[in-house]
DNA sequence: TCAATACTGAAACATACGTTTCACATTGGG
DNA sequence: CCCAATGTGAAACGTATGTTTCAGTATTGA
């Protein structure tokens, strides 16, 4: 008990917190620990709550005072930056019992897994065509991406002009796609149950002489044939569906990169938005 | 002069300090930056000081006060553990390594860094609210929070009924929030420039008496004040602006433990949507 | 719906903290 | 060796800080 970190005793307590102090708790995490060495005014101020609140909810943590639990945070941080080994010495992580730690660490690795099977080629090329802002850009997802194919437009919206992004339904796609002219980009979505849809859409933009782009998943989307660059992304994860956080993932790497390529155009915008 | 950390303000100063102030000097760097966080009582004394040398040693590096020391202090070790990246931050970043590979590496750290910072018992508290298929699940997002909003829309339609997604736009808003109930869960996201529209629904959504489920980023929404359950990601990264995939990672975490949560129903209508 | 209970924060309060003062100690120059 | 100049810390001081109280408010259960 004694040898529990300020932020552990945080997570054990945090249900039995009032509604007040947990926003102090919450307060605390979301900048650990320099709030707590802030004065209590200071600290509730940032945290949305009253001074006595504050009090309350270190007095729960079972500190005596408040100089008693800034003392804690000063040992503890100085224990930390004396030795980083010991904080990943005492702590034997319980697998079973925290489900987001052990699920966030495989979206991650997916991420990683993800970012070192995309040849660097690959992916420049992808980001040095979508900063040539003189060439229009389409975008078009299927079910689930098309939320992917929406985030990517309203970031590119602030980068470059030109962006479009085609509807769901097939139907509405066919008259959009008239609007595509030769050397335009296409950023496509599509991952397994791979939609005959996207298949079309892909061919007609190849068809149009279009720079299509197809991000997909590790077993490749049959559209694969007809696009220009490929950028695959790992998807698999201990359950039974699968998770495009990695494929989220890859779309902020497209928009930063993009970002930074395009920076004379998309700085003006980007300034003139604000 | 305003730049610099307090330690290179000390390396600076040192030499024309007196013997008494240079032990003070001394004390600090040997535990820094713990001791300078500390009472002055207790940094002279540890120091070998007095508290009034102490003083005089702040004042040479230029502080106007002790607290105004202490608040350098904690802005310093802010940024230093807000992100571990700071050196890449302030160094000209090396463009020759592999640009995808740096990117993808800071995205996953945050998704560990947002993972760990979340306490259990919020996340599991939302996922059973959510995983509760008789209340109806309202969902909203801002300007590019909504691609997020729309991704959990999506997947939480197949997983369970009453499932809606608020209007972008506040005046299509207010209509719908006329059919939220008591008891009603709301997930609704907001980001740093923070939407005062958002905080408006907030607010309606809990005059309505919903249960609100805050997803926003490390330096926490105004409107958490009112919500039931605020779950904080990791979004800053080695660039200007923020990176939203721990976001997304946690939609997805919390779309996969609600499926876990409400299995019966989920299975059924998973099964039929094939 | 209403009463009982628990929670919350403004203001009053007491304490501890940073700051200043000043007598004494130390150092360096004549 | 003595004197001036500077450095030093104990104690006094005023203020900012932590703490407690209490009336108003929200929440819960019957």
């Amino acid at each position: 008990m004694a040898e529990m970190t300020v932020e552990e005793r945080i997570h054990e307590a945090i249900e039995q917190l009032t509604s007040a102090e947990r926003r102090a708790a919450r307060g605390l995490l979301a900048n650990y620990p320099m709030l707590g060495l802030a004065p209590v005014a200071e600290f509730a101020k940032q945290a949305g709550a009253s001074p006595a609140t504050v009090l309350r909810f270190i007095a729960r943590l079972g500190f005596r005072s408040y100089p008693d639990f800034q003392r804690a945070l000063r040992d503890e941080l100085q224990a930390r930056t004396q030795s980083p080994l010991q904080r990943s010495r005492n702590r034997p992580r319980q697998e079973s019992g925290n489900f987001l730690t052990a699920f966030a660490a495989q979206l991650a690795a997916n991420i990683s897994a993800t970012a070192s099977r995309i040849p660097q080629a690959e992916f420049d090329s992808a980001c040095r065509r979508l900063a040539d802002t003189r060439r229009a850009c389409h975008l078009a997802g299927g079910r689930f991406t098309d939320a992917l194919a929406a985030y990517m437009e309203a970031h590119l919206r602030l980068v470059r002009p030109g962006v479009r992004r085609l509807d769901g339904r097939m139907a509405a796609r066919v008259d959009q796609l008239l609007d595509v002219k030769a050397g335009d980009t296409a950023i496509l979505f599509d991952m397994r149950r791979y939609d005959p849809e996207m298949l079309d859409t892909v061919k007609l933009m190849r068809d149009r002489r279009a720079f299509v782009v197809l991000i997909t998943d590790e077993w490749i989307s049959p559209a694969a044939r007809f696009a220009k660059v490929v950028l695959p992304c790992r998807v698999s994860i201990d359950r039974t569906w699968d998770a495009n956080t990695a494929m989220f993932a890859l779309v902020e790497a497209l928009i930063a990169r993009t970002t930074e390529l395009a920076w004379p155009t998309a700085s003006q915008r980007i300034s003139a938005n604000e």
